[in-house]
DNA sequence: CAGAAATGTCAAGTTTACTTTCCATATTTT
DNA sequence: AAAATATGGAAAGTAAACTTGACATTTCTG
C-alpha cells in the first residue's frame, strides 16, 4: 500500500511531530508511514482521513497482492 | 468503531466460511469482525471493501474517542 | 425430533502496528 | 562554520490483529 501522506502534510507546511501530536502518536509513527515501513491501523488511517478532510482511499491507495 | 459486515454478508446469502475464504482470512476473522471483538488491519478492511463494491466509510463507522 | 450445518467463543501462538529511547544525517538559521 | 531544528531509522518492548484448533450453542433441514 502507498500513500500521500508526505505530500499532504508537507502542502499543509506542518512538520512531522507537528502531525503525530493532531493525531496523537509518535513522531516516528508518522516518519514510518510517510516512508512505508508499515501501514497504518484502520483507526489511525480514519483519523488521517479526518485531519486531511479527505477519504482513506484519496490518501492510501491499496494495491493488490499483499 | 462499528461496521455493516454481518448485514452485508447476509444480503449476499453467503455463509462466513465464504466470506473468509473470499477474502483469504479464517473463519474466526470474520466472526470476530462482526461481533467486534477487534478492528480490521487496513489491508482487510480495502479487501472487505472491494468485495462488496463498497467504500471503506460506507462499511466501516468511525466513531471518536477510540 | 435427530442430525447436520452454521455460528460463538476461548486459548495459545505469530505477526504487525505502535511506543520509547537513542543516535546519525540532513536542513535551516544565526 | 557552528548551532539549532527536522528527519531517518534501528532496537526492544507492548498491544492488537490474525491463525489454528477445539468445543459449545444455535439454526436449518430431513
Amino acid at each position: 500500500m502507498k500513500n500521500r501522506l508526505e505530500e499532504l502534510r508537507k502542502s499543509r507546511g506542518i512538520r512531522q511531530e507537528e502531525l503525530a501530536e493532531a493525531l496523537e502518536v509518535s513522531r516516528q509513527t508518522i516518519g514510518s508511514l510517510e516512508n512505508g515501513r508499515y501501514n497504518p491501523s484502520i483507526l489511525l488511517a480514519f483519523k488521517i482521513a479526518k485531519y486531511f478532510d479527505m477519504s482513506i482511499e484519496d490518501i492510501f491507495i491499496y494495491e493488490e497482492e499483499e
